[in-house]
RNA sequence: GGCGUGGUAGCUCAGCCGGUUAGAGCGUCGGAUUCAUAAUCCGGAGGUCGAGAGUUCAAGUCUCUCCCACGCUACCA
């Protein structure tokens, strides 16, 4: 399916922490190698991302750091800018959230979509801070996350176990603005109907028709990525609320009746950021940008990782489509996620490569970590990155192979030639670099390599790029092999046409090399472009000329073109440079662990013997238990108080088995108001004592003791 | 508990709208070679395709059950 235009957007990154290796491999390297194809094919494609500077967690960090958010996106987004420019991603655009432009564009759309009647005002319950006098944004609530015990869990999330939450959920909930117990208020919001969108959405993710029309090959979408927004859709799909308070953001455009101190929450702010970003580009360029956003002859693709995708298939096409003027995307080729050494990528924990301290660490070295990347892109499913993977592909597949191949044929050229390509006769035979049994021709193999130079595009156009990349090494090692069968070396005395035929092909390999690597190694590419004397690549259909010029059987490399020195295109990766690296990661990860010793929740607020009188505590004992039907966490207990037994429902089926606790004395809080949880009443509270792990462990008397008495 | 994705050679991964002896790269073993950064080329070994059952003339490839990993989701007073 091809098309006239291309709009290729990568995740914003969030601007208060730097970029890693799984944002690289996640996003945006298979975003540039797509775009600078495309850009070698002559089409018309822009390339847009930016930082994504709103949101609570950039306040709360600038609250930390005592600085204010702006110093804080300022920081991160010129970190994050220069890291993208450094390892060489290509944007045609790299900008921020923050900018004026993009404030305009988001209040626009949302003006737009309540026009449209896509809003519905709901009040709903939100916690406030009586202290500070505001309404609390998810992450500025803190307390015990309710699936792993973590007791500093945000509101939004916990960063211990990853689980999302939401505020409510939060056992013993405060405000990180003053500490104090924040208290439910009712807070009216903007709300998208998504549940109206459902219907078409199903359809559109399916089938790839939307209103009628067929916009994109479902076949041509990964698995995994309808697989999980079917796993959504049939879920159902429920209104979102578009707005927050918040501090920190695109203000709710302020004509608005109770507008006053609400922000566009992310769903309507980042992804519009592609918008603002097309936007600026082509105000830069006096283009006109609704082309690109606008048009059915425009494709527009989104690379994204996997915690993307519900938000990137379902919640901003729906977005889109409730705008009315907007193209949905016509594919959103995901990428899995990249473990390191074993373990989950973890900011939190410090377990990370980070991008701009590998290209401090390892200067020159750029397309070495690309090259790995790609190698080992999780396209389909979760893949690793370990620092003696690296080297390894580095050494065997960049030195070895491609420098080696580039480098022997030139130095070849240069001994035999003066380093000038040598002319040969047409007709002359001699054996193929791809098979050693098969007797060939300059023109059959310019037309073999024209057939691999397609396949490798057409693996690029496919989002295959780690075939891609194979396809790659595949044409430098039947360079390898072309120079080995025909040993140009050893013909020089008594054969030199068969010498000038091989190292004439070879070198075309080379130019040919020069154009293909690009995408992927451009660094290397422009390198390999100067010593071969051509004009750099200014990405101009410069792959497009390559294939049709081998179509024709044209050498790209006319005769009588002058080379330049030959040079080594990759050095090795010495083992002290990989122990090095090995030993910083292990060592951050372990200051990291030091650094943050478990912390004691803080006391709360003072009550009176009154308050606590009113707690009827009793002993008891579990004479009958048994698991919850679907519930992972959920024991059913009854427990005897001597005077009456009990069912209680409890979340201790993690930490102890049925079995093990009948017979087992307790500790009853036994005036709780009564709860049904699973459609069981749960008549009262078991008392558990619980450590920083999110350990379990009953409290009972100290030796047997009478149920049913008060604990005082 | 529900939903989704994945579980294929020592390692990293392809293949999966069923169809000849299951593939690649790296590693390993053997051989050739020396123009080249101890590079290169050729060849071999290595997999009962997570487990079990079923459909079929034929199943990594379809169905069911189970196990494991990852993600989302419910339960936690």
């Amino acid at each position: 399916m091809m098309k006239k235009r291309y709009l290729v957007t990568a995740a914003l990154p969030y601007a208060n922490g730097p970029l890693h290796i799984g944002h690289l491999a996640g996003a945006y390297l298979p975003a540039d190698i797509y775009v600078r194809y495309l850009r070698l094919m002559g089409k018309d494609v822009v390339f847009v991302c930016g930082s994504d500077e709103h949101g609570a967690a950039i306040t709360v960090r600038a609250r930390k750091d005592g600085v204010t958010p702006r110093e804080i996106v300022d920081t991160y987004h010129t970190i994050l800018r220069d890291t993208f420019q450094k390892i060489g991603i290509g944007f045609d655009i790299y900008h921020r959230t923050s900018a004026p432009l993009h404030h305009e564009t988001s209040q626009d759309f949302f003006r737009t979509l309540l026009v449209n009647g896509q809003f519905d005002e709901k009040e709903s319950d939100q916690y406030y801070d009586e202290t500070a006098g505001q309404f609390l944004a998810d992450r500025y609530i803190t307390g015990t996350c309710p699936v792993c015990a973590n007791l500093d869990a945000y509101g939004d999330q916990c960063e211990k176990c990853g689980s999302t939450l939401s505020p409510t959920q939060l056992i013993n909930p405060r405000s990180t603005l003053s500490g104090a117990t924040p208290v439910l208020r009712p807070t009216t919001h903007w709300y998208l109907k998504l549940d109206e969108h459902e219907t078409w959405l199903r359809e559109w993710i399916n089938t790839g028709v939307a209103g009628g029309k067929q916009l994109h090959d479902p076949a041509a979408w990964k698995n995994h990525v309808i697989g999980q927004c079917n796993s959504w859709l049939e879920q159902g799909l429920q209104p979102r609320a578009m707005t927050r308070d918040l501090e920190w953001g695109v203000d709710v455009p302020p004509e608005l009746p109770g507008a006053k101190g609400k922000k566009l929450y992310v769903w309507l702010d980042a992804p519009i950021g592609y918008i603002s970003a097309t936007k600026q580009w082509a105000l830069d360029r006096g283009v006109n940008w609704e082309l690109y956003w606008k048009n059915d002859d425009t494709a527009l693709i989104h690379f994204i990782g996997k915690d993307n995708i519900v938000f990137h298939c379902l919640i901003f096409p729906a977005i889109l489509k409730a705008h009315g003027e907007f193209i949905l995307p016509v594919n959103v080729p995901a990428n899995q996620f990249l473990n390191l050494e074993g373990n989950k990528i973890s900011t939190s924990k410090n377990w990370a490569v980070w991008v701009h301290e590998y290209v401090n660490d390892l200067p020159g070295r750029e397309d070495e970590l690309r090259y790995n990347m790609i190698k080992n892109m999780p396209e389909q499913r979760d893949s690793e990155f370990t620092w003696k993977g690296f080297q390894e592909s580095a050494n065997t597949e960049l030195v070895n192979n491609l420098a080696g191949f580039i480098h022997r044929v030139m130095v070849l050229t240069h001994k035999n030639y003066t380093g000038v390509v040598p002319a040969f006769d047409s007709s002359r035979e001699f054996k193929s670099g791809w098979n050693a049994e098969e007797i060939t021709t300059c023109d059959a193999e310019l037309h073999r390599l024209h057939e691999k130079l397609d396949e490798l595009g057409a693996e690029i156009e496919r989002f295959n790029f780690r075939e891609a990349l194979r396809i790659l090494m595949e044409i430098s090692s039947a360079g390898n092999a072309l120079l080995q069968f025909n040993e140009p070396w050893k013909a020089a005395k008594d054969d030199p046409e068969l010498v000038k035929v091989a190292l004439n092909l070879g070198l075309q390999y080379v130019a040919v090399l020069s154009v293909a690597m690009r995408p992927f190694l451009p660094f290397a590419a422009a390198r390999l472009r100067q010593m071969l004397n051509l004009s750099p690549l200014d990405d101009h259909r410069e792959w497009l000329d390559t294939l049709n010029d081998l179509a024709e059987g044209n050498p790209v490399l006319r005769p009588n073109h002058a080379l330049n020195a030959a040079e080594h295109l990759f050095s090795r990766v010495p083992d002290d440079v990989i122990e090095a690296q090995i030993a910083k990661l292990q060592a951050a990860a372990q200051a990291n662990q030091q650094a943050a010793p478990p912390s004691h929740p803080l006391v709360k607020e003072t009550i009176s013997y009154d308050d606590f009188a009113k707690l009827d505590i009793r002993t008891g004992t579990i004479i009958e238990a048994g698991r919850v039907e679907k519930a992972d966490k959920l024991l059913r207990l009854t427990v005897d108080l001597g005077f009456e037994k009990r069912t209680i429902v409890s979340g201790i089926a993690l930490h102890y088995q049925p079995e093990d606790i009948i017979g087992r004395q307790v500790i009853v809080l036994a005036n709780l108001a009564p709860r049904t949880m699973r459609g069981i009443e749960s008549q009262g509270m078991i008392l558990m004592a619980e450590d920083a792990k999110g350990r379990l462990s009953f409290v009972r008397p100290e030796a047997a003791w009478p149920d049913g008495w008060a604990v005082k």
